[in-house]
DNA sequence: AAAACGTGGTA
DNA sequence: TTACCAAGTTT
């Protein structure tokens, strides 16, 4: 610019921006380019469920979440006036169940606000949003030139720049050349497009650099290694964990339990088990245990092998109570765990 | 600052 | 089956 030469950040973001005009995704939280530029804007509330629930999760898993969120808590004062029972079963099956109990948090704070925070560094003082999500909704919902860094725009930048350092070393020096992409006009839609472009075009195992309308800039395409890039430090093998998990009926009802707050699936209904650390423990009421199968899940660190007891009784528990349950409304594990329970045969009375 | 925190799809 | 990956945040 000032020395002449074409702004290469410039240059990449026009090419991106006339990219996302023809090829833009199709979201149910989104305000389609053509629409945008006919005056439209997003719900931020709409822009701030959808960007909690894409953490970590990808579109494909939040489409139905989204939909079933915005139909039942149509607006932020709605959501904040829930109760947290309601919310946490209607996330369940997502995962990061701290995200949800953050979601009520941040609803009832926004709710007591009059309404969203306009600006980034407002946004990122509430519960649950991070240094990602609050560009993501100050650019897309409030168009600030706020720089929006996830998984995409990491592999966009790393590849156009040809950065080799492993991540998460390199996510400094990703964000600042993220940043020098960033255009004062349609930010949200350039934050879209990067992430677009990410899923799409510029995909962590084979790229299609051929369709790709950055190529021609592209320092890694340019040396051939775009494929190799982001480097990333080596995971830590996953240990495996043995435990139990106790499944007790009263007809309709079963034992259930809502776990602590923190830790693990916290604040959601779960079976009574016991430390998932192979030394057993003690079942929550006395009967006479019956082994109907064993479950197997991983979680983000660790593999789990559960033997699932069950029983039919009337004994009273000493953990736990019975409740008439909803399937859907329990975490993955203990669906799993439900489903051999409840398509056990027994005694017709 | 490293570790905790879910789940389902894909190679 | 195993490992990686997906619109990260919190402690």
């Amino acid at each position: 610019m000032r020395d002449g030469k074409p702004d290469r950040g410039a240059l990449a973001s026009s090419l991106l921006l006339d990219w996302y005009d023809r090829n833009a995704r199709v979201m149910p939280w989104r305000i389609g380019p053509q629409d945008r530029a006919g005056g439209r804007r997003p719900d931020p509330y709409h822009v701030w469920l959808s960007e909690v629930m894409l953490q970590q999760t990808t579109v494909a898993a939040v489409r139905d979440y989204f939909r079933r969120f915005t139909a039942r808590w149509p607006t932020v004062q709605t959501l904040a006036a829930a109760e947290d029972e309601q919310v946490m079963a209607e996330w369940a099956g997502l995962g990061y169940y701290a995200r949800a109990r953050n979601l009520l948090k941040c609803a009832r704070a926004v709710a007591a606000l009059g309404g969203f925070p306009a600006t980034r560094d407002g946004l990122l003082a509430l519960p649950g949003i991070g240094p990602y999500t609050a560009s993501a909704i100050a650019a897309i919902a409030f168009d600030e030139a706020a720089t929006v860094v996830d998984g995409n725009v990491e592999r966009v930048v790393a590849r156009l720049f040809a950065i080799e350092t492993p991540l998460p070393r390199a996510k400094q020096e990703l964000t600042r050349l993220a940043a020098t992409l960033t255009p004062q006009e349609r930010p949200g839609d350039h934050a879209q497009a990067m992430m677009d472009l990410g899923a799409t075009i510029c995909t962590p195992r084979n790229p299609t650099c051929a369709l790709c309308p950055l190529s021609s800039l592209c320092d890694a395409r340019a040396a051939g290694i775009a494929a190799q890039l982001p480097r990333k430090a080596p995971k830590a093998k996953k240990p495996t964990r043995l435990g139990t998990l106790w499944l007790a009926r009263q007809g309709d009802l079963w034992l259930v339990e809502t776990r602590p707050e923190r830790g693990l699936l916290g604040g959601m209904i779960g079976f009574p088990g016991d430390d998932w650390d192979g030394a057993g423990g003690p079942a929550p009421l006395h009967a006479d245990w019956e082994t109907v199968g064993e479950v197997r899940h991983t979680f983000t660190h660790f593999h789990l092998i559960l033997t699932i007891l069950s029983a039919e009784t009337t004994a009273p528990p000493e953990r736990g109570t019975f409740s008439r349950i909803s399937p859907a409304a329990l975490p993955t594990l203990f669906r799993k765990a439900f489903d051999l329970a409840a398509s056990r045969p027994r005694p017709s009375t």
